[in-house]
DNA sequence: GTTTTTAACATAGACAGTCTATATAGACCG
DNA sequence: CGGTCTATATAGACTGTCTATGTTAAAAAC
């Protein structure tokens, strides 16, 4: 059981940037991609086609902000941080997102110790 | 925060279906979706015109079984059940599912107290 | 200082699974 | 027999992902 099947973020990536920008601080495209798909063992793989598209959209409903600046390495990038308005929603999709995911996990009859 | 947004389900449809066949015993396609939907407290609804498609879907890989019985009331309706192959496929998709959304709450920091 | 390589951003188009809306068939009822 | 209800069915829109490819600017190599 290596990589995720494909759709498996669908609906979700939104709030995964959100709360990676959140938790971390100003990241870019790259760095929020990297840090997903290393927290999660490579587990959750965000490509590029759908990054950049979520952050588009993050940016165009007012959620994120951004401006260039430098990487470690000295390449120019997008660093975007949440706005006021992203918390906000952030918080009330993430609750959202728990209770749906609370109801599957009763629904489908999973133990929680193979959750934990 | 009534219904669930649009989308969620996404994904994660068939193996709503499969188990909730491997758990109850036979059902019709009415019968799967009031299952999901009351036993989510609503939270989870399936339409009808998402239902009919994955059931056609499962039923073309082999993993449901159908023939037509009578319900309750006496309408006649195509009473589904898993096959040994769509048990087989449920039990690595839910496995599947399971690693990804633990990912998930970690990566989002959701605590444990609000999933339990 | 010119060329090559690389990191980061970007987008077009395909695709899949959901939703809305509408349609059909059979059973019961008055 | 006409009306209503239950269950199944499907067309078409929409959304968000993926694959594949392209662009830009800075660093590295020479």
């Amino acid at each position: 059981m290596g990589t995720i099947r494909a759709g498996n973020l669908y609906g979700t990536l939104e709030m995964l940037i959100l709360r990676a920008l959140e938790l971390c601080g100003p990241m870019h495209g790259v760095g929020i991609a990297d840090h997903i798909g290393s927290r999660s063992d490579g587990l959750l793989r965000v490509e590029e086609g759908s990054l950049y598209p979520a952050l588009h959209r993050l940016q165009a409903k007012g959620f994120v902000d951004w401006e260039w600046r430098k990487t470690e390495e000295g390449k120019r990038a997008k660093f975007y941080e949440t706005t006021r308005k992203g918390r906000h929603a952030l918080s009330s999709e993430l609750e959202c997102w728990v209770a749906s995911t609370r109801a599957m996990l009763s629904l489908l009859e999973v133990p929680m110790e193979e959750v934990k």
